[in-house]
DNA sequence: TTGTAGGCGTTATCAA
DNA sequence: TTGATAACGCCTACAA
């Protein structure tokens, strides 16, 4: 008893109509009068039409579909831009397919693989830490279909980006620790060598040169940052530390609370032994205790910017595909790092 | 300059075979001969063939998308879930589309409008708490698309569920509150009349009845409960009360631990002027200081015997469709309850 | 074991 | 302003 789909072919035989009528009323297309495409529109909701995506995608070689891919979900920066992202396509009749990476090239490379095979209209992406470059990209690029990076990006490319001040961003947060005072501030970072870790490196490099005792680099450099237990990690290194360090700036505000709550349990005083810096200001900055300080920047912006940029591309093929945004970043202050 | 997608006639041509032959080799049909097989795969892979999923859906009549409905991504449990289900899913070729509900009815039902419209082969749902009875779900249903609940069911269902046992879960957690000493155990809930909302509210009653003084049930009762936001007000009410309670259950780490820095802020010592034990056993729980008790379950294996099942039933329409999968939780005793 | 042919539902082109 | 028709790429009866 399987009822089957009503199609505009249905429609049109109701209405004695030609299906390109009921196909053009359907998209209000101006050249089928007003009264019929009211006619068309009401009984297509009574007969309870649905439109076939599929047939739509075959005829018009669009999926309708954009690819994201993001290192993982449950950082809420991350959610925060797909809400914003959603927010922009979903009008627009666009869905959103999604591939975390969880900062590895690998997976990197397979979600965008079946993003490739799910045949994207476009493709936003924030790149993994270890994507040095990203020839991985190609295919997409080759096919022109429009890329745009946001947040995590890569050095150098063509395509338009959408991003912090990263570099500026960690001047001002290892200006802060310098200022209160700390003489040994070591930097968590996965790699220093690209992409926006190298950028955040800078920027603490920078600081710390303009110190009045030219502080010297200290880097603590571990693979995975991007989750509690990874900063878990990380306090058991820096307890096992001969001289540890007095200030820490992390990049990820995860691993910077993990790794408070693991230098607790190891006895030290936060902020009095090691005064912290993240970066996100996550909801977990005003959970742990002390409270941490952290890099501020709208995940729902970039994520609405980043979506009308590809909008953009996707539905002007001619449009120049290079530009930078620059989205504003700011130091929120806690307990963390003030002594 | 636009080079067009290659297709099975490319090949087709290329081999000098039908498009049919070309089409059953792909799907490694035994009827095509080995070598035949081998050349097309061969051809294909050279001409760097990839199959329109459009096409294939039309014809076939099944997109290969299973639908999920959550209430939230940034759920530790969630998104591990998810994981499980995107694990099994993805090696049979099905691709996964997320609604979000944020816990609200009327985001529920536009999320299952867009899966709809999309066409999903299979439902899986986590319900909303405001969700009372699904009949919203019935378009689904009368299509004869396989659905399954999970985590978050209906009370009275003619589909699959899996879950755990929320109501003994429930019941352990207010137990071990009650060794511990707590005379007024506060159950913190976004309502008691359905779900599994209802569940722990039956666990934690039978727990109180229980107990030797047949302590009193004390409810409070917020519209959300999912962030560490939602936490923080939670606290702030209790701070205003007359006589606190002296033990809190909570449905949901998150806002568990959200209450508990608020406590701190307020004053209180945990556990010693109150005791609290969480749900779900995020990563949050030992970040928190003093680290909460929760009752823990792995959504990693919610999903894979989600996806199992939706698959089960996608593959064999005749399948019996009403079975209920229970899996194990337990409780996990940290300092937020220990005195 | 392989080929032929028709159709899935939509839309664009062309003609009326 | 509307209608007829072909095409998008794939799959499957049926025929050979």
């Amino acid at each position: 008893m399987e009822e089957k789909d009503v199609t505009i072919y249905d429609i049109a035989r109701e209405l004695d109509l030609a299906s390109s009528t009921i196909s053009r009323a359907l998209k209000n297309d101006p050249k089928v009068k007003l009264k019929t495409r009211n006619k068309v529109h009401q009984m297509a909701q009574k007969m309870g039409y649905q439109s076939n995506p599929f047939a739509r995608s075959l005829r018009n070689k669009r999926s309708y579909l954009i690819g994201i891919i993001i290192p993982r979900l449950t950082n809420h920066f991350v959610s925060s831009a797909i809400s914003g992202l959603e927010d922009m396509l979903s009008i627009k009749g666009y869905n959103i397919i999604i591939g975390q990476t969880y900062g590895q090239i690998d997976k990197e490379i397979s979600a965008l693989k079946m993003l490739m095979d799910n045949r994207v209209d476009g493709l936003l992406v924030s790149l993994s830490d270890q994507t040095k470059s990203p020839e991985h990209l190609d295919p997409f690029t080759k096919k022109k279909i429009p890329l745009i990076y946001f947040d995590s990006v890569p050095d150098i490319t063509d395509s338009s980006v959408i991003v912090i001040d990263h570099a500026q961003a960690a001047y001002i947060a290892t200006k802060h620790l310098i200022e209160a005072g700390c003489k040994k501030i070591a930097h968590v970072t996965t790699g220093i060598s690209h992409g926006i870790c190298a950028d955040k490196y800078a920027g603490y490099k920078k600081a710390l040169l303009e110190s009045n005792k030219r502080l010297k680099e200290e880097l603590l450099v571990f693979e995975d940052l991007g989750s509690i237990e990874s900063g878990k990690h990380v306090a058991d290194h820096i307890l096992k530390m001969n001289k540890p360090p007095d200030g820490l700036f992390f990049e990820n505000d995860h691993c910077a609370a993990g790794c408070i709550a693991g230098l607790k349990k190891g006895g030290l005083n936060i902020p009095k032994d090691i005064a912290v810096v993240g970066f996100n200001d996550e909801p977990v900055a005003t959970l742990i205790d002390p409270n941490l300080s952290s890099i501020s920047y709208s995940g729902y912006e970039i994520g609405r910017v980043a979506a009308q940029n590809i909008l953009l591309q996707i539905e002007n093929p001619e449009m120049p595909k290079i530009s930078k945004t620059v989205l504003p970043a700011r130091l929120v202050i806690r307990e963390s790092s003030i002594r």
